[in-house]
DNA sequence: GCAAATTAATGATTTATTCAAG
DNA sequence: CTTGAATAAATCATTAATTTGC
């Protein structure tokens, strides 16, 4: 019997650590080629696909980003204060898209950014930086053509291939010269990630056409 | 000479009717078998890859609430309007979640979400019907393990495979019962797409970081 | 009529948000 | 509470309609 494989991946130290000296590198969004090798590399540390190196710096990003809008926003919050103890002009007030929503209250899914001064967040920091090129392809695989259980066999389906490019350019925002991985020879590694959302906290208006 | 082939995918009309058809018929967010079916049996009348049909009916239906939201938007104007002339206590607060962005402006794309009265869109209409049971799975898929160009061999990278299982209960909303396609062999199909994004409207803040 | 110029649709990509395991 | 995973919203970019001046 399988001793209860984790549902989901599970970074070992060492995976962490390259991979955020990676980050910190400028390394924002690797593209499939790098994300292959360094899934093949990581992949010496533990048990590490390709989507979870993917995740990682999605998520990492995204992460990056919003605290530095919950800073920014907190700093105004003070400067605003103190805006209105000392009343100067407003001179920052392209700041505002960094805010954070202020009424949003996370784990109450159907309010959100919602506020009641006017002006809000959601920023376009993107390309802020790292100006890429991408490179998207897709193929449908079929191993057997034969599944009409879908029994976790882990290789028919759509694939969606991301295959974001850097340009020749990877000395971006920061100095360094961003050493790239070697290649490395990559084995086919599937799984099937399952989830049974179905009565669990999604839709929780089903009885209730009104709650939203 | 290649008759300029078309960067993206142009459906034909039956691909469309059909399409139509299916989405009509209850088909929101397809899985990654029925993906598999609608592609082969689309592939018939046209070229065609599970992508095209992945997106269409990712933006087909996101471009359906986005159209209903106008609409109830556009009714709570009125029905504003009206309580404005006539003061009830207000009973359709919920509906505000269904507003659209009142000062969104369409290709001005600095702006955006910024409104002015104090409430706003972003609804959550997910799920509102057809709860689904979903199911994603990933793979890396190395043909011959010598890809320095990225030279559209078409099947190397991180695949990403989209499992969409709907549960037993096809009979949502419309009470059709959802006729699925029959089982089709699919044969793997490729394709790159490039993009050379790098001058172009893209990152219009590096220069002026005050900006947005 | 017709082709350059605009605008509207929509295919494709990226980012923000939410869910939920640990 | 952190964070991997999943989904939807926003955005970009190209093609089709449509308009306009000739």
């Amino acid at each position: 019997m399988a001793p209860a494989p984790s549902s989901r991946w599970c970074p070992t130290p060492e995976q962490l650590m390259i991979l955020e000296e990676m980050y910190r590198g400028g390394v924002k969004t690797p593209s499939a080629t790098q994300i292959q090798h360094i899934t093949a590399h990581l992949s010496l540390y533990g048990k590490i696909e390709g989507k979870n190196v993917f995740y990682w710096f999605q998520n990492h990003k995204a992460r990056d980003r919003q605290k530095l809008r919950r800073r920014l926003s907190k700093q105004l919050m003070i400067q605003h204060h103190h805006q209105q103890l000392y009343p100067i002009n407003h001179h920052q007030h392209f700041l505002h898209h960094f805010l954070e929503p202020p009424c949003y209250i996370p784990g109450f899914h159907q309010v959100h950014h919602c506020n009641s001064a006017g002006f809000l967040s959601q920023a376009q920091l993107q390309n802020a930086c790292c100006p890429q090129m991408v490179d998207y392809t897709w193929k449908v695989e079929i191993p057997g053509m034969k599944e009409t259980e879908k029994s976790a066999t882990g290789s028919y389906g759509d694939d969606r291939v991301f295959m974001t490019d850097m340009g020749s350019s990877l000395t971006c925002c920061s100095g360094r010269p961003l050493k790239t991985l070697e290649l490395f020879p990559v084995t086919a590694t599937g799984l099937d990630h399952k989830k049974t959302a179905l009565l669990s906290s999604k839709s929780p208006n089903v009885s209730s056409p009104a709650t939203n």
